[in-house]
DNA sequence: TCTATAATAGGAATAGTTCTTATTACGAAT
DNA sequence: ATTCGTAATAAGAACTATTCCTATTATAGA
């Protein structure tokens, strides 16, 4: 009888964890390898991967996508909504409810069975604002 | 002085816009390739690509991505939102307006400027539903 | 300490897309 | 109709993000 091993919970499984959490807004596999590798030099991207990969499939953190091809990882579990930056790209949360899934009805949603409903707003956050007009008034 | 000559409307361009047409439910551009080329055999995948992009700079399509990463074409340009399926990957349109951009207040946005909001909804569309089901008797 | 196996580093492989280049096709001017 | 300039093309290389593979290392439990 194949018996399944309980996972360890190893140094870079706990190190990637944590830079998820602290680098907060939603950053890139990329991103969380390039921190994590300030405090073990060695790790590989990989293991970043299969770590992230692991740690969505546990629930620990979600994995969105914004406009572009990478996947941005969450930390915050709890249900929410995203607005991406279309000037720098970055992905902030936001906490409104779009619709209530039991709102819609079946016609509309051409007899889906719904699961989840994901709010995605595109803008120009404050920052790349700032320096937009900055560049106007050249 | 450099003149920018007119964009040429070519035979490959016609026969991309109507296939991303007929095809309807959100089609990726291999599948629109393989579309084309049952009209124009010796049609390349670049060419697709570039002529979606240039379709979808023109607004005669939009771009959509999905959970996948993969782009998907939308030959409907007006206002609306998509549905996926969580099994097979196909998206449908849903026409419901989730939130009026005026509502949304600057602290909720993070004072973001913004400029669209798209919803997407996750679900199980009726032919996998079915399948499913069936699976489930056996 | 020994053994079994989970996790790792490193790099190869893959998927989707964009870029490059030599060639072709077309419109405009001759 | 021929020539000329350039837009568009086919073909495939290059690139980016991600996943997969494999030999090695680390660790828990006997």
């Amino acid at each position: 009888m194949p018996q399944v091993q309980p996972r360890r919970n190893t140094t870079q499984k706990r190190v990637i964890l944590q830079s998820v959490a602290e680098l907060g807004c939603h950053p890139t596999a990329v991103q969380i390898y390039s921190v994590v590798r300030q405090v073990l030099p060695r790790t590989s991207l990989s293991t970043v991967y299969r770590n992230l990969g692991i740690l969505v499939d546990q629930g620990q953190i979600n994995a969105v996508r914004g406009t572009g091809p990478e996947i941005h990882y969450d930390h915050n579990t709890y249900e929410h909504n995203h607005i991406e930056c279309t000037v720098c790209g970055r992905v902030c949360d936001v906490f409104v409810n779009p619709v209530n899934i039991d709102m819609l009805d079946p016609e509309t949603v051409s007899n889906f069975i719904v699961l989840e409903v994901h709010m995605n707003i595109l803008g120009i956050c404050p920052e790349c604002a700032e320096q937009l007009e900055k560049e106007k008034l050249q």
